[in-house]
DNA sequence: AGTTTGATGTCCGAAAACGGCCAGCGTGGT
DNA sequence: ACCACGCTGGCCGTTTTCGGACATCAAACT
């Protein structure tokens, strides 16, 4: 049984299409709050009431950044954020969300920043469960040993996503090698 | 850790004086959610954020009919309610609201009311947790035995509010008896 | 007349499982 | 010596699972 609907909040959503597949925006009154891929495991994020809204002002300007960051013109977003998670995973995201545009971290080097160095697998879990793909981008995140090691749109989007910022520094070439 | 504040319904509340003690009305835009008792345990009953509101008016409307109430001049209390449990709880708490003034039902009445003959243990305890003290009068249910089990309030209140309400009938002289 | 037993929905705490990890070793090949 | 691998063990937040404990009561025992 066990029938409490107690998200009270409701979100509004639309979608995308983007060179990495349909994309399902989320959004609150007070921001940002979801990007998620088409076939996204639903207990990845979870998000209570959704009603299509497709003229959301948060929606649409996030769907104008993605297409200029596809379109390469965008390298650093600019959206509020309605982050919905544990106190240690806003702290992880916050810091994804300031790694930039062409740069990579290992876990290691996000759980030392948030000041819980050992917290590693964690950082990894908190990844897993970031509910912004691409704009908060744990993509950039890799193994400390350069390898790609999981991503909630595949490693071939993490892989491409890597590749279309690339030519920058870090570890950049060697964990495209790493998942070919 | 596990900090996530999720109830994002926010709701006001007044405190007032009464024969058994101080009390903290609750209540949403949609009508009463809650009567607490002083001392009420905190995790008795789960409410999020809460604002004082001295004149929010389903608080101040509450509060008129309580004092007639304990005045002896009103029997039947008419509000609107916003329940948060489970189907099974918010079934039960509409059977309890449906006591009437100086009668008393047995758990397990209850518990054939609403369909679910054997649920007597589970009618006990969504019982003990219903939000709204007094006027959803869990204290007219008693065990089928005539003897006063529990109260949030304690048992003292609970046998006060039922000889307030007596010189009516069913089993009410034998629970008096069996408290005392 | 007492005592035991089984059925029921919900909550709570404890414990275990589960990851998008990683440093430290040991091994085996050059 | 060096490096590339792979295995191992410990680390940590979150999620899941599980075992009781309840505002009971009728029926079947002793």
């Amino acid at each position: 049984m066990k029938t409490i609907k107690d998200k009270h909040k409701t979100y509004s959503y639309k979608t995308m299409k983007s060179p990495v597949g349909r994309l399902k925006l989320v959004a609150s009154e007070r921001g940002l709050a979801a990007i998620l891929w088409e076939n996204d495991d639903p207990k990845r994020v979870r998000l209570a009431p959704l009603m299509e809204d497709k003229n959301h002002p948060v929606l649409l300007e996030a769907e104008r950044q993605l297409n200029h960051y596809f379109a390469g013109k965008l390298k650093k977003f600019s959206l509020k954020f309605d982050f919905a998670g544990t106190e240690f995973q806003k702290q992880v995201w916050r810091a994804l969300a300031a790694i930039p545009f062409g740069e990579t971290r290992s876990y290691g080097e996000i759980a030392r920043q948030i000041g819980r160095p050992k917290a590693v697998r964690a950082v990894g879990a908190a990844n897993g469960r970031n509910p912004i793909s691409i704009i908060v981008p744990c993509h950039r995140v890799i193994g400390a040993n350069g390898k790609l090691t999981g991503f909630a749109g595949g490693l071939e989007t993490k892989a491409f996503l890597l590749k279309t910022e690339s030519g920058k520094k870090h570890l950049q070439r060697r964990s495209m090698d790493a998942v070919a």
